[in-house]
DNA sequence: AGCACGCCGACT
DNA sequence: GTCGGCGTGCTC
């Protein structure tokens, strides 16, 4: 008796394949199957109802395909729980990506990779008889195994064509010279068995858990009682937890975990909670504590780990060892067995969305996840996203407000002055010598530094720029030295000496430009945070400074270090770009300096304001969380812009009202919904063709549907903003409308005419995007 | 995504 | 003459 069984393959295929097995197997185990030309390849086990109705498959020719059978098994138990598959079925959907995909995102990445075949020679294949022409032996060199393309490198180093090489490795294989082995590193990875069931810790009688506040005993009391054992699970929904920076969110977390899984424990049940935090930077302090109020019970992912480490975490969840989890992203994917509150910290960072491949927000899947578990969601927000804070003016969230600090300490003051006129931000590039007035910093932030800094208090420096400056400019010409991959202006970095481009790395010097171009006069323009420390350094000789951008933490350690000794106070003085302005928790921090928040502004992107109100607020926040009231300083040429203004006031009520009647007019998110295309390729021309072809074949769809083509815009195809990116041209198609499922009709036909794009293009879908750059 | 099949330029 | 470039099509 053999069964069919649909698997999901590991390609960019929107479609399942029948393969056949000896036994049936479970949905969510993963198997290898020959695919195509490929004898081993990754796959995962669907829900059988899925397969069940379906028609013969018949290939191109009309023939049934010839099924075949499955290699071998992976698991012994699923990897992908019920819910998992359910949710990769959900996101495959909602996210219009191939299902193989999906599941390849959901697991870490020791698994991810199809398997590379590896030959090994036998010990007969060592005995080959000596007269042959080509003897098995030769090629194996003192190895034992070799992998199939350094084989195919070899036969080909001997002048043996294509053709005959896999004759002969046929043959090998037929009389037992060598085995086809699996590459060791690859797949090995296999899931603990038992369920271990641990100790109980005594996480009831810890004098660590703080006293709540009124407020934040009221949200814990909500979010127990509406939540965690809400009589109607139906009626259960998502909570908002807008708090001001420092109202004591985290405490409000730790006290809703510990109600959930004493709840649970009440029913001889295990109960566990997922927290989502959204960089690797926050979690070193958000895991400390957790860790000393439930000790023993948290798992920790996060992205400086590596694989191994993490699939042993995830393993700890699975088996209900750990009872906590806290990951970024990623971690909406645990293999949790019983999941019965889920934290999204910071929930509207944009980092929750995944920025290639399958993009995901991991906030949204956490709320479809909760859906599928029985589950309660608490977002939690000082600068909720419009979503949120619109979904819980509709009432499809529960809103609980925590308006006051936890400490009786103010919210910081927070006041603007205006930038220095752009043109001191000029230096041209004669000679070395940086002209000393050429200073990115009003007297005031200086004077304001250099007091805090003898009082010994801490201070923050964000310049929403790395690099050292903005762009070279051609004097004569008015133009900026440009990328040559990427229609963007390259970025001066290294002290004046080279020049980037923040879109694909390249990189040049400026001495090279000036050298081409021996004729043209060069100046320096605008400023960054390299230049920011810099003059710090040259200002502020006696203050210790540390440097935090993507420049300078490339290496994911290399953050932690820094905030560790800031945090412990070997630093007086953080210069960086945004990184800084999340979520850190640093009591002796009493200045924050807001340098060149003007050009986020000023971004053609409808979330700009948004992300400046966030960035502003969230910036301030830092300031003053100890026992000393903190200052904010905004350096701004807009402080008149009413963004700013509503910043200033840390009004969030204010600011989302005008905000979202700004994305009421326009019809923007969360009014409308948005799915972004963006279609890419080498060729400008062939692209805009084949673009148009599209753009003709959509239209003559939406004819056939009126109604639907009333229901929705579409936008384009236009050039995006950044034309250029890698060499690659880039044209996108915006589908917008008040209805999602009207937005997803559109979608789903504008999908299936660009399924198989000519030459070198590529198709990227974006549902819900958050940028439109 | 891989990978094989297939049709045009520069080489042992 | 071949090797090998990558355009195009297929994978149960």
């Amino acid at each position: 008796m053999t069964f069919e069984l649909q698997i999901a393959v590991a390609t960019p295929l929107h479609q399942t394949f029948t393969y056949s097995y000896a036994q049936a197997l479970p949905a969510g185990v993963r198997v290898l199957v020959p695919f195509g030309s490929q004898p081993k390849t990754l796959g995962v086990v669907m829900p059988s109802e899925l397969g069940a109705h379906e028609k013969p498959k018949v290939d191109s020719k009309g023939k049934p395909f010839a099924i075949k059978s499955i290699n071998s098994v992976l698991d012994a138990e699923p990897v992908y729980s019920h819910t998992l598959m359910q949710l990769a079925q959900w996101m495959a959907n909602y996210y219009m990506h191939p299902i193989g995909e999906v599941l390849r995102t959901m697991l870490p990445a020791s698994s991810k990779k199809s398997v590379k075949v590896t030959y090994e020679l036998t010990e007969l294949g060592a005995k080959a008889p000596e007269d042959l022409e080509v003897r098995p032996v030769t090629f194996f060199a003192r190895k034992k195994t070799i992998s199939q393309p350094t084989l195919k490198k070899k036969f080909k180093d001997r002048n043996i064509s294509p053709a005959d090489s896999e004759e002969l490795v046929k043959t090998w294989l037929r009389k037992g010279w060598i085995d086809i082995a699996r590459e060791k590193k690859i797949n090995t990875r296999q899931l603990s068995p038992d369920i271990i069931t641990t100790a109980d810790s005594p996480t009831s009688a810890e004098p660590l858990f703080q006293q709540l506040n009124e407020r934040q005993s009221q949200a814990v009391q909500s979010i127990k009682y509406e939540g965690l054992k809400a009589t109607d699970p139906k009626k259960r929904k998502p909570f908002l937890l807008f708090g001001v920076t420092g109202s004591g969110k985290t405490e409000v977390f730790l006290h809703a975990i510990r109600a959930a899984i004493e709840y649970a424990r009440d029913s001889g049940d295990k109960a566990q909670a997922l927290v989502l935090v959204p960089e690797i930077s926050l979690t070193p302090q958000m895991t400390r504590i957790f860790e000393e109020r439930f000790p023993g019970l948290v798992a920790v992912v996060h992205s400086a780990m590596e694989d191994d480490e993490r699939w042993q975490e995830l393993d700890r969840v699975r088996r209900g060892e750990a009872l906590v989890l806290i990951g970024p992203r990623s971690a909406v994917f645990g293999p949790f067995a019983n999941l019965k509150l889920i934290i999204v910290d910071e929930e509207h960072d944009g980092s929750y969305k995944q920025g290639s491949g399958l993009l995901y927000n991991a906030r949204d899947v956490a709320i479809v996840r909760a859906g599928m578990e029985n589950a309660t969601v608490v977002l939690g927000s000082a600068t909720p996203s419009m979503e949120s804070w619109y979904n819980a003016e509709i009432g499809k969230y529960r809103l609980l407000e925590m308006p006051e600090r936890a400490s009786t300490k103010p919210l910081p003051e927070i006041k603007t002055i205006p930038s220095k006129p752009p043109f001191k931000a000029i230096s041209l590039m004669r000679g070395d010598a940086v002209d000393e007035r050429d200073s990115p910093f009003s007297d005031e932030v200086i004077t304001a530094l250099k007091e805090n800094l003898e009082k010994g208090q801490q201070s923050i420096v964000l310049v929403n720029r790395r690099g050292y400056a903005y762009y070279l400019l051609n004097v004569e010409d008015r133009k900026a030295a440009g990328c040559p991959h990427c229609s963007i202006s390259l970025s001066v970095h290294g002290r004046r000496k080279t020049l980037r481009c923040h879109y694909c790395d390249y990189t040049t010097t400026i001495q090279k430009i000036i050298d081409e171009n021996p004729d043209k006069t060069w100046a320096v323009v605008g400023y960054g945070s390299q230049k920011a420390e810099d003059h710090l350094r040259a200002t502020l000789a006696t203050a210790r400074i540390a440097r935090v951008d993507s420049d300078t933490v490339q290496d994911p350690h290399v953050l932690p270090e820094i905030l560790g000794k800031f945090r412990r106070g070997d630093l007086d003085i953080l210069v960086g770009t945004q990184i800084l302005a999340k979520g850190h928790d640093f009591p002796n921090v009493t200045l924050i300096a807001i340098l060149e928040v003007d050009q986020l502004l000023g971004l053609p992107d409808f979330r700009g304001g948004e992300r400046t109100f966030q960035l502003l607020v969230q910036a301030a926040g830092r300031s003053g969380r100890g026992t000393i009231a903190g200052n904010v300083i905004v350096q701004s040429l807009r402080s008149n812009h009413p963004v700013v203004q509503k910043a200033l006031q840390q009004d969030f009520p204010a600011f989302a009202a005008a905000e979202l009647s700004f994305r009421k007019a326009m019809g923007y998110p969360p009014y409308g919904r948005m799915i972004l295309f963006e279609f890419n390729g080498p060729d400008a021309r062939k692209l805009d063709h084949w673009c148009h072809e599209l753009e003709g074949k959509l239209g003559d769809v939406l004819e056939r549907e009126p109604a639907l083509a009333r229901a929705v815009k579409v936008l384009g195809p236009a050039p995006a903003p950044i034309e250029i990116i890698r060499g690659r041209v880039r044209r996108s198609i915006m589908i917008l409308s008040p209805s999602i499922q009207h937005a997803r009709a559109v979608a789903s036909h504008l999908a299936q005419l660009s399924a198989k794009p000519p030459g070198d293009i590529r198709v990227k879908i974006d549902v819900d995007p958050q940028a439109t750059l």
